[in-house]
DNA sequence: AAGCTTCATTTGCATATGCAAATAAAAAAG
DNA sequence: CTTTTTTATTTGCATATGCAAATGAAGCTT
C-alpha cells in the first residue's frame, strides 16, 4: 500500500460516516484515479487514516463489494475490480463478444474514417460544439461471413486524444474504446426503422425491410465519449433481458 | 406486530446469520406471504424471536431497505414496500401510464377474447401443457385516438381463476393483471418486424412497414402468469435506458 | 378544539472487542 | 530443491453498548 493511494482518501463531511468513506472510494474508482486491479488500503490503513473504527471502515467496504466496484480476499487484501463485460438487456457493448456467444466467426470491415469537425447533425447527436474535433467511422460486422450488423460511430478526440494514432486494424472501435476509456453513464435507444437503400445494400437485405437501431452514446462525467448508430437488419435479431419487479436477475 | 407475522420468520441456517435474516424475510415478500403494507417486526421483536443481537438484525434489514424491499422509518417501524411501478429500459408495464406520460388521453378497445384451451403456438410461447386452460385477449390501445400500439395476451387461468370473472371494461389486462398477481421474474424480448396487412389495418400504417416487437413473458415462482406481444408502430416509438457500468442510473 | 410539550418507541450510527476463516509468505523438514 | 508446516495478515461475522434523531401518541394549556 503505498502513501499515494491512501492520501487520496478524503471526507467531505457530508451525512453518516460509513457513507462518506463508501462515496470517497467510489468517487475514485470512478474517476479513475484507482484504475482496475489498483489495491485499497486494508481496513486497518484507512481506519488510522480517517480515524474511524474498523467496523465504520468494514461497513463502507463491504457495501462497495456487494455492489461490485471492489473485491475482497481474505489476508490478499481489496482490489479495484474490473467494470462488467456484458449488462443485462442491451448492454452487448462488444460486438465480437455477442457474435462469438452465438458460435459464429467474427469479422469485420471498415468502410469508411474521417477525422475533423463535427458536422451539424452529428454534433447534434452529442449535443456538443460544432468546433470540437470527432473521429467518424463507418464500418460493417460480419458474422460467418455474413452481414451483422452496420456501425456507424462518433468518438470525441479531445476525450480520448490518442485515437487519431490508433487505426482499427485488430480492435474494431467499440472494443478499443472500452479498453482506452473509462465510462460512467450511457445511454440507449432503442426504435424500428425501414433500412434504407444504401444501408440495405451493405446489410445485403431488401431496401425498406424492417430493421432495429440501438443508438447509444457514453460519457465519463458528463464529458462526451462516443455516439454508435447500431443498425440490425430486423428478423434475425432480438434482445432478451431477464428481470424481477426490484431489478435484475 | 402481531405473532403470526413474527413466526413467519424462520432461518435455514445457511450461511451469516444476517443473510439467513435477510432472506428469511425477503421470502416471505416475494412469497406474498406480506404482501405491500405489510409492517415488518421492530428490531427488538426479531431479535428475541431468533436469538440474534440488534446490530445483526439490523444489518439484514438495512440491507433489504437498500435494496428497495422494505421502508422504514424511526418511530413508525418498517412496512413491506410496494414494487416499484416503472422499471428502467423496457419496463413499460402500464400502457396508460405510458400514454399519459406522454400527455395524451388513453384509451382502449377489446378486439377479441376467447377463453379455453390453449392452441399449440400459444401453449408454446409459456413452455406449458396444451391442456392449461388460458384466456386470449387482442386489444389495441390509443393515445388521443390514434393507434397506438397492438396487444396480443394469453393469460394462464390456473394462475389468477378469477380472470374469467373479469370483463376488462373497466381496466385493460395489463394493468388489471399487475393489481390482481404478484410476479417474480419477467423476460422481455424486443425486436423489429414488418407489419402484417391486419396488423397494419389496425394500425393505420402501410402493411409491411417496420414496427417494434415487445414480448414479454411473466412468471410468479415459475408459475406462468402471462404471455404478451405488444406491436408498435416504428417510427413513432423508441425506448430508452440509462446506465453506468456498474448499473442503471 | 387547536396548538404546544413531553414521553416513549423505533431506527440510525459509531465504537470496542473477540474470535473465525482464508491464505500469502516465511520457516522448517525432507 | 521441493514439500510441508507454521505464522502473520486481512477480511468476515457477531455481540454488547451507548447515544442521537425522528416521530407517533398522549397529555397539557389556553
Amino acid at each position: 500500500m503505498s502513501a499515494t493511494q491512501i492520501d487520496a482518501v478524503t471526507l467531505d463531511g457530508a451525512g453518516p460516516l460509513y457513507d462518506q468513506i463508501r462515496r470517497a472510494i467510489r468517487d475514485l474508482i470512478l474517476a479513475g484515479t484507482w484504475p482496475p486491479g489498483t489495491s485499497v488500503p486494508p481496513e486497518h490503513a484507512l481506519m488510522e487514516k480517517l480515524g474511524a473504527s474498523r467496523m465504520t471502515v468494514h461497513r463502507a467496504l463491504a457495501q462497495l463489494a456487494r455492489e461490485g466496484l471492489i473485491l475482497r480476499r481474505r489476508r490478499s487484501g481489496t482490489v479495484v475490480a474490473s467494470p462488467p463485460a456484458s449488462h443485462a438487456m442491451l448492454d452487448i457493448l462488444s460486438i465480437p463478444e455477442e457474435v462469438e456467444e452465438l458460435g459464429q466467426a467474427y469479422s469485420y470491415r471498415i468502410l469508411q474514417r474521417r477525422d475533423g469537425k463535427a458536422p451539424r447533425e452529428v454534433a447534434a447527436r452529442f449535443e456538443l460544439g460544432r468546433s470540437a474535433n470527432v473521429t467518424h467511422l463507418t464500418l460493417l460486422h460480419f458474422a460467418d461471413g455474413a452481414p451483422h450488423v452496420l456501425e456507424d460511430r462518433v468518438i470525441h478526440i479531445a476525450t480520448i486524444p490518442q485515437i487519431v494514432d490508433e487505426s482499427f486494424a485488430q480492435t474494431p472501435p467499440g472494443d478499443w474504446l472500452l479498453q482506452n476509456s473509462l465510462w460512467t453513464q450511457a445511454e440507449h435507444a432503442i426504435s424500428a426503422i425501414a433500412a434504407e437503400p444504401d444501408e440495405a445494400e451493405l446489410l445485403k437485405i431488401e431496401a425498406g425491410s424492417p430493421c432495429l437501431l440501438v443508438e447509444r452514446r457514453t460519457w465519463n462525467q458528463s464529458e462526451p465519449i462516443t455516439a454508435v448508430r447500431l443498425l440490425y437488419p430486423g428478423g434475425r435479431h432480438r434482445f432478451v433481458g431477464r428481470f424481477g419487479p426490484y431489478g435484475a436477475v
